[in-house]
RNA sequence: GCGGGAGUAACUCAGUGGUAGAGUGCAACCUUGCCAAGGUUGACGUCGCGGGUUCGAGCCCCGUCUCCCGCUCCA
């Protein structure tokens, strides 16, 4: 086992025993590819999450020329109209039936494949091949069968019965019998709207956030009084039928978006593409994934999603995880998804969705900016960042969240249960409690609760001791480094409210 | 989907056919005078689940679920 799976197994059992994450529905043997949020995981969560908001709804950041950037928000349904996902090309495009070769392990398209079939005799087996590339099988029934190609017709796989497939052979082997049933690959979870399960009230979850901004385009134009260039952003699960869930809450099948859709002018794209890589990148850095962990990569053009082939291509905000290391891992993408979507959504909905620009009297699609964040990721970014190894602290590890995101920002302690101290610590506890992420605790040694606090990351300790008694002092501990200064007990908010700038 | 490995307490793990274990953690009390101190006590397991073999299964066999690793997949 290497040291990196190493520290990823102890990354994932500090996350067990401290409440950050546990397996979906455990008690029942789990459910592959899902995973519940426990009550430190949670906050660490929505601290992430209330800070994103801030700093892209409430506070949106300063834009190229100074100017403060105009941003709105949304909070969309899961589940739409499913033509939605037909403009979108999430339905249509990448849903085919796939057939497997047990043998080969090599996978086709169910209607790409053809077979040659005898003409009379039904005992003779039937020769898959590849839509165009029959060769291969002509040369299995002259070489291998001593037959003539004349005597087959070809016939489509979709028409041959799923009981005649132990007759197919493959188009990779020599071996019949090796091709498993047509199977959908559908990213996507269906689901039937109403009470009755008809095939006519089929629905979908979302496979990505981006869609419900793009279906109300129109409402906040109409509605929030912005122009071009403004933003819409939204916060919000999704859900994808990965095909291997792998890697802890990395590649889950329900996992959470941070999504803006920045809507400009076609010809400032790239302006606003390069502002946006910049800003996220510094983002991350600030909510603490610092170092040489952080990666940019822009994608190579065989790479772009079909929504981007045409801009100036995406993006990616990448971390090197335990995991994936010395690799990387995708935390954020922005994509220049051009005005693709905006053009699909016309197309299949009819609605008039180009904006007209009253300064210059015309009218267009804008183009969009993407800029579309993983939030479960960044939990498990910021968790891996701050998960940091120390043989000479009593917890051999501690968790080095930045005071902004950590789920509890202070404990506060007596030093011993004796002389008032725990009535002081509780009173200060009381004071902080509503303004403040504050623990407080009595409980056994001193030294046990400070690691206890260590392990849940929270970045300072205050403790009522006997001098407190005198001169009304108490003394800050500092997670990282374990030092202790005194504080004033009157002091401890305006502590804090430095602490968390 | 394929191949390999694993699943025993909250965590880490021991237990190769004969009474279910250890350390840590957790909880309570005593003791405390700043880093999981010490002492006493306590709770926690249908040994992943289901079948089978056996007088007897945590251990052997079959199935199944989940996790890990490698392929495959990942618009």
């Amino acid at each position: 086992m290497s040291e990196l799976q190493k520290s990823m197994d102890e990354i994932v059992a500090l996350c067990k025993r401290r409440g950050f994450i546990y397996p979906a529905s455990e008690i029942y043997g789990g459910i592959n590819g899902f995973w519940d949020f426990g009550p430190l995981g949670t906050q660490l969560k929505n601290n992430i999450r209330d800070l994103w908001w801030r700093d892209t709804v409430l506070c949106p950041p300063i834009g190229p020329e100074g100017e403060i950037l105009s941003m709105v928000g949304v909070d969309t349904s899961i589940i739409q109209n499913p033509r939605v996902w037909e403009a979108s090309g999430h339905v249509g495009g990448f849903n085919d039936p796939m057939v497997d070769c047990r043998e080969s392990k090599n996978r086709y398209r169910h209607d790409h494949l053809q077979v040659l079939r005898h003409r009379s005799d039904e005992s003779i087996p039937m020769f898959a091949f590849l839509e165009g590339e029959p060769e291969p099988a002509y040369r299995k029934i002259k070489k291998q069968h001593k037959l003539s190609p004349e005597e087959f017709t070809a016939v489509p796989l979709t028409e041959i019965p799923l009981s005649y497939l132990e007759r197919v052979i493959g188009p990779d082997t020599d071996k019949k019998g090796t091709l498993t049933e047509p199977r959908q690959f559908n990213l996507m979870f269906k689901t039937y709207v109403g009470a009755v399960q008809d095939e006519d009230a089929v629905a979908y979850l979302r496979p990505e956030t981006a869609q419900g901004i793009f279906l109300n385009f129109k409402s906040v134009l109409d509605t929030m009084r912005v122009k071009v260039p403004f933003g819409i952003a939204q916060i919000g699960r999704a859900f994808r039928n990965e095909v291997t869930p792998r890697n802890y809450i990395f590649r889950s099948r329900e996992f959470e978006q941070m999504e803006i859709e920045w809507f400009c002018q076609p010809d400032q794209a790239k302006k606003w593409y390069d502002f946006w890589c910049e800003h996220r990148k510094n983002w991350w850095q600030a909510v603490g994934l610092k170092g040489a962990n952080l990666n940019l990569r822009s994608h190579g053009k065989e790479e772009l999603a079909h929504y981007a082939k045409e801009g100036c291509g995406t993006f990616d905000i990448e971390y090197r995880f335990p995991f994936s290391a010395p690799g990387f891992g995708e935390l954020e993408g922005v994509a220049h998804r051009t005005d693709f979507d905006l053009r699909q959504h016309q197309q299949y909905s009819r609605a008039k969705l180009e904006y007209f620009d009253p300064d210059n009297q015309e009218r267009y699609f804008p183009h969009v900016i993407e800029p579309s964040a993983g939030l479960s990721r960044g939990v498990l970014a910021l968790i891996c960042e701050a998960f940091t190894t120390d043989p000479e602290r009593p917890s051999k590890m501690f968790m080095k969240f930045n005071p902004r995101i950590a789920p509890i920002t202070a404990g506060i302690f007596p030093l011993v249960n004796k002389e008032g101290m725990a009535e002081i610590a509780e009173k200060l506890y009381q004071e902080l409690r509503c303004r403040y992420a504050v623990q407080f605790d009595v409980k056994q040694t001193v030294g046990k609760r400070y690691a206890r606090m260590d392990e849940a990351g929270t970045p300072f300790c205050f403790t009522v001791d006997s001098q407190t008694l005198q001169d009304q002092t108490v003394t800050v501990r500092y997670r990282d480094t374990t030092q202790q200064e005194r504080v004033n007990i009157d002091k401890v908010a305006s502590f804090l409210q430095d602490h968390l700038a």
